[in-house]
DNA sequence: GAGCACTGC
């Protein structure tokens, strides 16, 4: 500890603090910024007069850094130093340093905005600019301008425009502490390769050919290439002249990896044996693996975007940023002096990167975000002017308030209503929230709390699709049961009811191809919900899983009813001569139920003429993902909300579109995104199906 | 008939 950086700048901080409300200070890899400054400040006495509070993005940072901070004040975890994650609050009334998800710091100010029993918040990481974090920085701003406040805020981060959120705090003081990074050489490429995973193949050849001992680390932008490379690096080495260098292993490093193999790289080499670590940008931040000396950077990463105008989101590989770049860099230089071979010219790093990644909040749908900003009840606060560090869009603001109002969240002038009140209370998108309150009224909560669920976790349900597991997951699945045709919502509840009979058995999941973290998790938030739900009630619901298979077997109508008002907003219709799709409610996109899909056509091969989906993400096409076959009898009431809305009165009676801006998220890195021009009147359709029905025919 | 980076309440 006494080495750390900061240390030596104890005095000057503490002063800076005593004299400004906020403080950013900025602190490279290594300063110790998160396990001191909350220790510097208690031994001040800032724990006397309230809590220092710390928030981090991630979860696994909040508890490991509570145990480091417990660890050297020397008291046992969850007495004088805590922390709070979802599901787990190790804190107790003697708690004066609480590390927190800055999520769990946002639920915590809606249970009280004043966030009065905190004497410091400090707000971690900053720089990367996670959602919540935004979000926080909002708050906070509003926090220290009342009157008699004395609340502490600092900012701390890696590599953030100090100047810029200085400026955002009224030019609050900027510090800077040194980290304790050891120098890494940059090395640039002449020109960016034809195809970077060749090039990076041909660079950690060379590495260890050539270099002396010290792991490689490879940044590339998905699973795919991962597992390309991987195999391509195995058998290269294999070739290689026994003797003529080391051994290497190959080790790939991805979110989609169950758990046990991303451990793997904490294990270290053995003797004589270098590590090529290839990864997605999970280890720029997530994981840090200890003894990598040279990274090899493609320069690219995929990221997920809205589209407010289409409500499509798609996920594209672009280039990373400065700070993204930096940040791989400086993954080589954590054990002693390092390399970083950059796959592009030191010119593309300059004049094509944008500085900063472009942050979360103008890259999401924001109607979770703006339905909790309503149920703040800031004083005289219009939502499109809410005081963000970097503003989202008017046309994403517009977009969630649209979405809220088709779900009952807000009233025709945009204020909350009792049914958004109830919403915002529960940790869920708000489709699913508004679901479940429709399920509580159609006698069918227990159901959707299942789903709600189910939905939660849906990505960490099914195992890594690598190609051994693909087939024995392909001849497990006879067993789990298909939505009985009504779609992919139904088949979730039905995994889950099926799950609950054999008394939550694991191996069950092991037979049937789910995680069995993702199945416990399901459980635990399904809990939670059913928790929520009876606190709103005042009284006990029915939340009770069924137990008796017999229940099951209706045609879910209820159900799929309350569905169809939560998602009221993600409706599409079958188009007249395909099994295509048209959105409803955006600029109409036509799109495909994706093939994984389980919801079945009829005999004559036709899909329910309306679907709600739970996703719509443009990957190699635009793909509607997680189906559920819906009643026009409930969409027409929907269709004729749509055509009534006006999204003046919805932002408080003033257009906020500004003529002549250059729309949506126009500072993101360009990618050209295909929305297929449907016209827009139904003849037209028709016309137009027709056309390209008789167009395919032609083809052939 | 395709397959998605990473977080979080």
């Amino acid at each position: 500890m006494a080495n750390l950086p900061i240390v030596q700048f104890e005095e000057k901080i503490l002063e800076t603090v005593e004299q400004h409300p906020v403080v950013v200070l900025i602190g490279e890899t290594g300063s110790g910024k998160s396990t001191q400054l909350s220790q510097m400040l208690h031994r001040r006495g800032y724990t006397k007069s309230g809590i220092i509070g710390v928030t981090q993005p991630r979860r696994v940072a909040a508890v490991s850094v509570a145990r480091r901070v417990a660890q050297e004040l020397d008291v046992p975890l969850g007495e004088e130093v805590g922390y709070a994650i979802r599901f787990e609050d190790r804190t107790s009334e003697r708690t004066r340093i609480k590390y927190l998800t800055d999520g769990v710091m946002l639920r915590e100010s809606l249970a009280n905005p004043e966030l009065n029993e905190y004497s410091v918040i400090i707000l971690d990481e900053a720089h990367e600019r996670s959602l919540n974090t935004d979000i926080l920085l909002g708050l906070m701003k509003r926090l220290v301008k009342r009157p008699a406040s004395n609340l502490k805020v600092l900012i701390t981060s890696a590599t953030l425009d100090g100047d810029k959120v200085s400026k955002f705090f009224s030019n609050c003081p900027v510090m800077t502490v040194p980290g304790k990074l050891y120098p890494v050489e940059i090395l640039y490429s002449k020109e960016r390769p034809k195809s970077y995973l060749e090039t990076s193949l041909k660079t950690a050849l060379d590495i260890h050919i050539k270099e002396p001992e010290g792991d490689v680390l490879i940044f590339m932008t998905g699973q795919d290439d991962i597992e390309k490379l991987v195999s391509k690096l195995e058998e290269k080495i294999r070739s290689l002249e026994e003797g003529s260098c080391m051994d290497a292993i190959i080790l790939p490093l991805h979110g989609s990896l169950p758990p046990e193999m991303q451990v793997r790289v904490f294990s270290p080499p053995p003797p004589n044996c270098r590590r090529i670590i290839v990864a997605t940008n999970i280890a720029e931040t997530s994981l840090t693996v200890d003894g990598v000396v040279y990274v090899i950077d493609s320069g690219y990463v995929k990221q997920r975007q809205y589209n407010p105008s289409t409500g499509m989101y798609s996920l594209d590989v672009v280039q990373i940023s400065k700070v993204q770049a930096n940040q791989r860099a400086g993954r080589a230089g954590r054990t002693r002096p390092g390399k970083c071979y950059r796959l592009y010219p030191s010119t593309v790093y300059h004049d094509d990167f944008l500085d900063v990644t472009v942050p979360e909040i103008q890259r999401s749908s924001l109607a979770g975000t703006v339905l909790y900003l309503k149920s703040l009840d800031l004083a005289d606060i219009d939502i499109l002017k809410f005081d963000f560090l970097d503003s989202p869009s008017s046309e994403s603001l517009e977009d969630a308030l649209k979405q809220l109002y088709l779900i009952d969240a807000i009233d025709e002038n945009g204020l909350i209503t009792k049914v958004g009140r109830t919403m915002a209370e529960l940790p869920l998108e708000p489709s699913l929230s508004r679901t479940l309150m429709a399920a509580n009224e159609y006698g069918c909560l227990s159901q959707a709390l299942t789903v709600a669920a189910m939905l939660s976790a849906e990505t960490t349900l099914l195992p890594g699709r690598s190609k051994n597991t693909e087939k024995k997951r392909k001849h497990n699945h006879v067993d789990l049961p298909d939505g009985s045709g009504w779609g992919d919502h139904i088949q979730l509840l039905q995994i889950f009811e099926c799950w609950h009979r054999t008394n939550y058995d694991i191996d069950w999941c092991k037979d049937n191809g789910l995680q069995v973290r993702g199945m416990k998790f399901v459980k635990d938030v399904r809990k939670q919900l059913s928790q929520i739900m009876q606190k709103i009630a005042k009284g006990p619901l029915d939340v009770e899983t069924s137990r008796r298979w017999e229940e099951s077997q209706h045609n879910y109508l209820n159900l799929r009813k309350a569905l169809c008002t939560g998602y009221a907003n993600q409706l599409a219709e079958r188009m007249v001569y395909h099994n295509g799709y048209r959105t409803l409610g955006f600029k109409p996109q036509v799109v495909q139920v994706h093939p994984s899909s389980v919801l079945k056509p009829d005999d004559d091969g036709k899909l329910p003429e309306y679907v709600l989906y739970h996703e719509l993400i443009a990957t190699s096409r635009p793909y509607l993902r997680s189906v559920c076959s819906v009643d026009i009898k409930w969409v027409t009431p929907i269709i004729e909300k749509v055509n009534k809305l006006n999204v003046i009165k919805l932002s408080g009676g003033i257009n906020h579109i500004e003529e002549g801006t250059e729309g949506i998220n126009s500072n993101l890195p360009k990618k050209e995104v295909v929305v297929a021009g449907v016209p827009d009147k139904p003849d037209d359709r028709i016309q137009a199906a027709r056309e390209r029905f008789l167009a395919r025919k032609g083809k052939k």
